[in-house]
DNA sequence: GCCGGTAATGACATCGATTTCACTCGCTGG
DNA sequence: CCAGCGAGTGAAATCGATGTCATTACCGGC
C-alpha cells in the first residue's frame, strides 16, 4: 500500500507538506507532489483519517427488510443525497426483529457518523442508547415510544388509514374488515386507529373477526384474508395496511376464485410499481417514497453539521394520497349475504 | 469516547493486557478487565482496529439499481452471508452508469476488503483497476470483457433467451419481437443472441424493426412497446430482456387497448413478486436470485481468506426456468394480417 | 546590506488498538 | 535450594494521516 511517507519521498518533501497539499493549502513544491500523487497512484487511507479526525463519513440504515419495495425507494432516495454530500451508506436488515436490530446498531455505532432507522418495534428500548454513542439518530416510517428526541421522518398513517375508511363508505360498505400491522409499529398502531375512527364516524362498526393484525409481510396478508373469507359473514370490503400484506391478501382472493372487487372490494397502503398492472388495478394510500429518503438524509447531515448539532429535534411529517383505480366498487349487495362468497377452511360445508 | 487505556486504568492493568483479554488470550485479571468493561461502556474503536489490521471487515455492493427487485433480493441473500461472517455492507447504485461506477468503486476501494460489482456495462475498463488496489473483485449478474480474471455469478442468459424462443416457437408464433437490452452488457447481449439464435434455429427470422433495443429500464420497455404496436406488421409476441422493461412493454399494452395474450404473447425475463397478480399473470424466464447473491458472498469471503486468496477464479454459471403462466398463447390468427390489433403513433390513420 | 515580517516547511506528537520484545513471576524438577 | 521453563505482563513501536510548533526561506523596505 502507498502511503503518504511514500508520496513525499519520491516528491523530496516531508509527509506534512503533502497533506497540507492535498487538502488545498499553498505549497511550494504542489507540481512535484502532484505527479508523485499521480505515478504512484496514491489514495490516502480511509481507516487512518478516521483514526484521527473521528469521523468516517459513511451513514448506517437500518431497515426492515430491503426487497420491500418501499423500502427499497426510500434507500435509493437517501443514496442520492449522500452521493452529493460525499458519504456512504452501510446497509443492514432488521428482518422485523428488534434483537437483530440491537445487534447491528451496537455494531453500526462503531463505524458511522449517523444513522437511520426504521425501527422493529416501538417497544425496543435499545436504539435509545445509540445517544450515549453520540451518534445522531433519525427513525423513519416507524416511530419509537420514548423517541420524541430524535429527528424523524413520517407519514400521517392515522389520516392514511381515515382515507381508507372514507373511501370505504363513500363506496356504500358496511360491513369492513382490516388486517393491520404489529400493534407495537407505529404503521400498524395508528394506521388501523385512523381506519377504525373514521369508520365508526361514519356509523360503521367492525366486528372483532373483522379486526384482524398481521405482521407486515406477504404470507401474514394470504392467511388472514383466507380466514376473513371463512366466516359465516365475510366482509364486503378489506383494507389492508402495506404493500406486501396486499399483495398476500390479493393472493388469497385470486386461489379462491372471489371476484375483486366485484364479491369483495380491496384497498391496500403504499403503491406498488405494478399496482395498476395488478389484476385488478389496486386502489390505494399512496406516500412519497424517494422523497422520505432524501427528507431523512438531510435531516441527519444538518445534524452532523456542529452548527445544528443541537438544535430541537425536527419531526416532518408527510401526508398520504388516495389512488383510486379498480380494486374496490360499491357492494354488491348493499347488507346482502355472503351468499355470492364460496366458503372455505373450517366453515360448515353447504 | 472510551478507549482501551481508560479500562487498563480503570482495571489496574496496561493497555495490551485489555487487548490480549479481548482478543480470547489468558490473563490473569480477566474478572477486573470485564468488570472495567462493562461499566465504562467500552467497545473498541473501529477505525484503530482497521489501521492496525488492514481489515474493515466491510464488503462493497455496486449495483445498478436497488429499487429493481432483481438486485434487491440479490443483495438480501448477500446480506444473509455477510451477516453470519461478521461482515457489513456498503451499498451503492450506479444508476447503470459506468461514470459513477468509476467514482463508487474508486472511493469504495480504500474501505473494503472485497467488492461485489454488477457492471453497468461491459466496455469500461476501470473494475479493472481495482485489481491494482489488491481489493478481490466478484462480479454478478453481469461480466465484463477481460474479466475472466475475476471470481463471477452469472446466469446462463443465452439459453433463458433459447427457452422463451423455443416456448414462444412451440405455441406457433412466427412474427416474433425482441425488446433487448443494452449490446454492451452481458445479459442485454447474451439473451439476445441466445432468443435469435433458437429462433432461426425453428425457421423464424426476426425482422430488423422487430429487433429493439432498450437500456433495461420501465420507460424504454414503455417507448419500445408501443413502437412495436405502431408498425404495420405488429409482432404477435414479444420477448422483453428484463423485468422492468416487461413491465413497461405490459403497461404499453394496456395503455393501447391491447389484449394480452388474445392478440400479442409476452414473456419477460426475471421473475417479480407480483408476477401471478398481474394481468394477465405473465410467462417468464426465471432465476435463483438470493441465492445468487448468497452464491457471491460466499465466493468474495472465501477469497479473502488468506488460504484461498491466489486460487483460480471460479466462474459459477446458474440455470434458468420457464415459468409458464398466462401472457402467452397460440397467436390468434397464425400467419395472419394484423387487422385485429389498433394503430397508434405516425402510423397512417385507417 | 541588513532587518522585520510573512509564508512555507519538517520533526514530532497524536488518534486507539495491537504486537513485539524484554522482563518478571511462579512453578517444577533435579 | 536453585536452575530452568513457561505463562503473563508492560513499555514501546507500529499502522497512516494530520495538527502543532519551532524553524527556515523569502520578500520588501530602510
Amino acid at each position: 500500500m502507498i502511503t503518504i511517507h511514500d508520496v513525499a519521498a519520491h516528491a523530496g518533501v516531508s509527509a506534512a507538506t503533502v497533506s497540507r497539499f492535498l487538502r488545498g493549502r499553498r505549497v511550494r513544491s504542489s507540481e512535484a507532489i502532484q505527479a508523485a500523487v499521480d505515478e504512484l497512484g496514491y489514495s490516502p487511507s480511509a481507516a487512518a483519517q478516521s483514526l484521527k479526525s473521528g469521523r468516517t463519513y459513511t451513514i448506517g440504515v437500518v431497515v426492515p427488510d430491503i426487497t420491500n419495495p418501499y423500502f427499497a425507494a426510500v434507500v435509493k432516495g437517501m443514496e442520492s443525497v449522500t452521493r452529493a454530500e460525499s458519504y456512504r451508506i452501510l446497509l443492514a436488515n432488521s428482518d422485523e426483529s428488534s434483537e437483530r436490530e440491537d445487534d447491528v446498531l451496537a455494531d453500526m455505532v462503531r463505524r458511522v457518523d449517523g444513522l437511520i432507522l426504521a425501527p422493529a418495534t416501538e417497544r425496543d428500548r435499545s436504539p435509545l442508547n445509540v445517544r450515549d454513542a453520540e451518534v445522531p439518530l433519525v427513525f423513519i416510517d416507524r416511530d419509537l415510544k420514548g423517541g420524541e428526541h430524535f429527528d424523524a421522518v413520517l407519514v400521517d398513517n392515522a389520516d392514511g388509514g381515515r382515507q381508507a375508511a372514507e373511501h370505504l363508505l363513500k363506496l356504500g360498505h358496511t360491513r369492513i374488515a382490516a388486517i393491520s400491522g404489529p400493534p407495537d409499529t407505529t404503521p400498524g398502531r395508528c394506521r388501523r386507529e385512523g381506519f377504525l375512527e373514521a369508520l365508526a364516524a361514519g356509523g360503521v362498526d367492525v366486528s372483532p373477526e373483522h379486526d384482524l393484525i398481521g405482521d407486515f409481510r406477504e404470507q401474514s396478508g394470504y392467511q388472514l384474508a383466507l380466514s376473513l373469507l371463512s366466516l359465516p359473514e365475510p366482509p364486503t370490503a378489506v383494507f389492508t395496511a402495506n404493500n406486501l400484506m396486499t399483495l398476500g391478501a390479493l393472493k388469497a382472493l385470486h386461489d379462491m376464485r372471489v371476484d375483486v372487487p366485484g364479491q369483495v372490494s380491496l384497498i391496500g397502503f403504499d403503491d406498488l410499481d405494478t399496482g395498476p398492472l395488478l389484476r385488478p388495478p389496486l386502489t390505494v394510500i399512496d406516500r412519497p417514497m424517494i422523497e422520505q429518503g432524501v427528507l431523512a438524509m438531510r435531516l441527519l447531515l444538518r445534524r452532523l453539521d456542529s452548527e445544528y448539532h443541537n438544535d430541537i429535534p425536527r419531526r416532518i411529517v408527510l401526508g398520504t394520497k388516495l389512488i383510486d383505480r379498480a380494486s374496490t366498487a360499491q357492494p354488491r349487495k348493499p347488507g346482502g349475504g355472503a351468499a355470492t362468497l364460496p366458503r372455505v377452511g373450517k366453515t360448515r360445508s353447504r
